[in-house]
DNA sequence: CCACGTACACCC
DNA sequence: AAACGGGTGTACGTGG
């Protein structure tokens, strides 16, 4: 079987195959480099300016409340006190104030301090009313200092940002973005989602996105075989849904006829869908009990707690459910023992040395990084030969019409597209994101269209 | 002044 | 006993 450029499905290591996929991508991921998204930079300066007057605002409470209080320098003695330092926060909250919560109180790896990260101090929210105040100060100051100040300094005289994609960085043949990255822009939080509605299109056109969907999922389905997996794909359900069914005992079809806007609904989708997705996610990246279970602590702001036998049921029974993706794993695993090297679909190949190391702790490290290859490293090269497909789609409409190649983002693509041909451009490129590289499953895509990349 | 490691936060 | 894959950027603290 043939894809586009000669580029073929083949399990074994060839890097001729590999190298025929990234030539292919990379007209695009150049163009995408030259032509530089365009930014808004005064509504950046505005949210910078809200941040500063909340910073200050903060800052002035938290002093209110500690009064005099100074951090006291190992070596150089009383030192005026500092927000935005991890050690004089450690010291304030757990040795000045000695705050007491529902949750542990931790030292970091090199045992220097105590953790005042977000994760952390969560269940001390409550304990103290500075601790709230001091969360939301260094969030808005991530936003400010990563993204609200430093992106309108980089723009171009059109008011343009450019990227550069690093080709050769990741291991599993992703892109990486950096100089800035633009793959990392705030979405989770609703005042960080504010900094992509200064990513906007150009004067007359839309901002046009196709998103793979699922695509790793769907090859784990494709390269196990695994009869559930396929049958969830084939039949358009919920992949998520269908493992918290398996999970928790309930039947998909009595669960999807519940009316979707009842508490009875919602509340199945926060306690057992969530955390199989979470699941669904984990056990490809080569879960542990453990980490499932730190996992649903920190989520849950220290509410929910699972014993680790709980989290191991749960993983298992996660397997029990999907056994031929078991078997893919483990396949994995036993290569990256036995050759020190695992391969995706197109037969590019992940180097994991350490996975032969008789040390249990560095070869589970190795069998970790093996065990998500196959999935994400193919799901790279199905969006890289859509990329390549669209090139020439692109280089066409461009003759008569304003169509720019913006962002790749792991599994979506975003272009700049005047707004008579949007509706047009964005069914072809959904079309290619499906066609690109047919799976056992169907590889289901979604479009947008938006003015702005936070409406995308 | 610079270089580096650590801790943390953002993304898929 | 046990840190879950892949990335980049920032501030802080230390040491040259």
């Amino acid at each position: 079987m043939c894809l586009f450029g000669g580029v073929r499905y083949i399990d074994s290591p060839c890097p001729a195959n590999v190298w025929r996929l990234d030539a292919g991508a990379l007209p695009m991921i150049s163009s995408m480099q030259i032509n530089g998204i365009r930014l808004d930079c005064p509504f950046l300066h505005s949210l910078t300016s809200r941040i500063l007057s909340r910073q200050s605002e903060i800052v002035s409470l938290v002093s209110s409340h500690i009064g005099a209080y100074q951090y006291s320098h190992p070596s150089h003695g009383l030192t005026p006190f500092s927000i935005g330092s991890r050690d004089h926060l450690s010291q304030l909250l757990f040795e000045h104030l000695q705050i007491q919560g529902h949750g542990p109180i931790e030292k970091t790896p090199t045992g220097k301090r105590y953790v005042v990260s977000e994760d952390s101090l969560a269940p001390f929210k409550c304990s103290h009313p500075i601790v709230p105040l001091i969360i939301e100060w260094h969030s808005i100051d991530k936003l400010r200092t990563t993204y609200t100040e430093p992106l309108p300094r980089l723009v171009d005289s059109d008011s343009r940002i450019h990227t550069h994609f690093n080709v050769t960085v990741a291991a599993t043949g992703r892109l990486s973005s950096s100089s800035p990255n633009l793959q990392n822009i705030p979405i989770r939080t609703p005042l960080g989602r504010e900094v992509r509605r200064a990513f906007i299109a150009s004067p007359g056109c839309y901002l046009v996105s196709g998103d793979e969907s699922q695509i790793e999922m769907r090859w784990a389905a494709h390269g196990s075989r695994d009869p559930i997996m396929i049958e969830v794909f084939n039949r358009g359900e919920d992949i998520h849904a269908k493992t918290a069914c398996g999970v928790f005992g309930r039947d998909y079809n009595d669960v999807m006829s519940w009316d979707q806007n009842s508490e009875k609904f919602k509340r199945w989708k926060k306690e057992e869908r969530a955390p199989s997705k979470n699941l669904g996610f984990g056990v490809l990246y080569g879960l542990t009990a453990e980490g499932l279970q730190r996992n649903i602590l920190t989520e849950s702001e220290g509410e929910i707690y699972w014993p680790v036998e709980k989290c191991q049921t749960f993983i298992n029974q996660f397997f029990t459910m999907y056994p031929a993706l078991r078997e893919l794993m483990e396949t994995q695993y036993r290569r990256a023992r036995r050759y020190g090297m695992v391969w995706d679909a197109f037969g590019r190949v992940r180097l994991v040395p350490e996975a032969k190391s008789c040390h249990r702790k560095i070869s589970n490290e190795g069998e970790r990084k093996a065990g998500n290859h196959y999935e994400q490293s193919s799901a790279q090269g199905t969006v890289k030969l859509a990329m390549a497909q669209m090139s020439p789609v692109v280089e066409d409409i461009a003759k008569s019409y304003k169509c720019l190649s913006l962002l790749q983002i792991h599994d979506q693509l975003i272009f700049d597209v005047d707004k008579r041909i949007a509706e047009e451009f964005s069914m072809i490129l959904q079309g290619e994101l499906e066609h690109a590289s047919p799976l056992v499953v169907p590889t289901l895509s979604s479009r947008d269209i938006a003015e702005t990349w936070v409406d995308l």
